[in-house]
RNA sequence: GGAGGGAUGGCCGAGUGGACGAAGGCGGUUGUCUUGAAAACAACUGUGGCAGCAAUGUCACCGGGGGUUCGAAUCCCUCUCCCUCCGCCA
């Protein structure tokens, strides 16, 4: 949500705004309109409010004077006067409730150095990062090799939860949880951030707090019977622990990592990615979430970006930094940029994490304030957010890239502290026989 | 799932229709006293909307929403959350 104050002041810098976002739905001058009539309202009653108030307390005090007729002849003036304030507050509130739907329906103006263009077709690659593989065979896409490992199961998935569902498996399931693990402790050890478990499943405001309501609803899965909403990412969770709050000075800034499901109906996917675990309705994401104060927001953007890169390079993934153009951004981003990660075998750039620095937008609209000094009047935080990382794309991405001639993959050394010997994965015909053959088979 | 009890300022807690933005206490800030500190005493000590260059004025807020009334922290309806007991469960 937007400042009106702001707005009201800088029309043709919201103008400029929406216009580079493409969005020529949002009702912004239908705001201002409502706004004017709201602020208009709001004077007649409450000149009206203070007559009665006056009027109330002189009823009081001549019934304790026992001058009951004055009392009475004051009290239907009153009367008059409180029919009078129904009937203002029930247009303000009709008022007010447009006005309301009208500023949720505002998108975050972008940051001034954000590419302009009317779609993604607009958005830059600002850096690249690694070596392509090279391969003397013909490399092969996930759903090719994850069967073949026994590390993924699309059929019994399938069967169980329907289309875009899967099971891991064995190397597969461990080495999604390694990654998972690893990437919290570097987060939390090196870049600095608490780690939490957060609810999974929250109320209809907390949607609203980020924004994923009203306008992004259909994307969400609830509850049916209950308002209960599970969250698309952890961002959602997090993003609204502080909601209502004002965080004492010195609080910020804050730095918040977890890992946990995401949930996505991905209705408007439909057909999209449908090979693989590029594009399902539960997957696993490592996010990270920042409250910072206004003025270190841009730098804050770049330190989340890098905490997430550090962790590709690391992995030997090579990757790409995209600035999001104008009309690509989302509904609540001021500025972000997509990671994406180079698959070999289904040869895609994979986006693995999106980093957004929100400036106030979520703040408004979950209520999350700060004060800058004690005692200072309270102000509201910069929110951002990004991956680090979304484990399936990582996970393809290690597959595709990291496979041998025979099939079998070769992971990063990196994370042999977690895997110890386990440092290959191999389908149960390769491990050969014997003795391997059923350590592998406990293995897998 | 059943029965009952609650939600008041940073915290504790009083207030059952009018003088209540709200007693009292704690905490905090400032001052007096003191060489300094403590104690004591005194004053101040919530958030937001609107109008205004400002001083300031005004309105709203006692968990959320709605209602009754000239007037609601107080009465009624409803929702949310918390607590206790029973049941069930990891």
């Amino acid at each position: 949500m937007l400042d009106i104050r702001w707005m009201r002041e800088n029309r043709a810098a919201l103008a400029e705004a929406m216009a580079k976002l493409n969005d020529t739905e949002a009702p912004w001058e239908l705001a201002l309109d409502l706004d004017a009539k709201r602020r208009r309202l709001l004077q007649q009653g409450e000149a009206l409010r203070a007559e009665r108030n006056t009027g109330s307390k002189r009823i009081g005090a001549l019934f304790r004077e026992k001058k009951t007729e004055e009392a009475g002849a004051l009290k239907q003036r009153m009367s008059a006067i409180g029919a009078e304030i129904t009937h203002i507050d029930d247009e303000l509130r009709r008022v007010e409730t447009a006005f309301h739907n009208a500023m949720m329906r505002i998108p975050n103006p972008p940051e001034p150095d954000v590419p302009v263009a009317p779609d993604e077709e607009g958005n830059v690659v600002v850096s690249q990062w690694g070596e392509m593989p090279q391969f003397d065979f013909e490399p092969q896409a996930h759903w090719d090799l994850g069967p073949k490992l026994g590390i993924i199961d699309f059929e019994r998935g399938i069967a169980v939860a329907g289309s875009r569902f899967y099971f891991l498996k064995g190397a597969g399931a461990r080495l999604q949880r390694v990654l998972s693990n690893w990437f919290l402790d570097v987060h939390i050890n090196e870049h600095g951030y608490t780690e939490l478990y957060p609810p999974m499943m929250v109320r209809g405001h907390s949607m609203q707090g980020t924004g994923n309501l009203p306008k992004f609803g259909e994307n969400l899965y609830r509850d049916a019977e209950e308002d209960y909403w599970f969250i698309p990412t952890a961002e959602v969770s997090i993003t609204n622990m502080h909601r209502d709050e004002i965080l004492e000075a010195g609080a910020l800034p804050r730095y918040y990592v977890a890992s946990t499901p995401c949930f996505r109906r991905e209705k408007m996917s439909a057909g999209k990615d449908v090979r693989g675990i590029k594009r399902v309705h539960q997957f696993e994401k490592v996010e990270m979430v920042k409250f910072v104060e206004p003025a270190t927001g841009r730098e804050e953007l770049e330190s989340l970006t890098r905490a997430a890169e550090v962790l590709l390079e690391r992995l030997n993934l090579p990757y790409r930094r995209v600035a999001i153009a104008t009309g690509d951004l989302s509904f609540v981003a001021a500025i972000k940029y997509d990671l994406e990660v180079w698959a070999a075998g289904c040869r895609e750039w994979l986006e693995v994490s999106s980093c957004s620095l929100f400036r106030d937008f979520q703040a408004r609209r979950a209520n999350i304030r700060y004060r800058p000094q004690e005692g200072a009047r309270p102000a509201y935080v910069y929110t951002l957010n990004g991956s680090g990382l979304a484990l399936p794309r990582v996970i393809i991405a290690l597959l595709e890239n990291n496979q041998q001639a025979d099939g079998s993959i070769r992971l990063p050394e990196v994370l042999r502290p977690y895997l110890g010997s386990k440092m290959e994965i191999r389908s149960a015909a390769q491990a050969g026989g014997g003795r391997r053959q059923t350590q592998l088979a406990r293995d897998i």
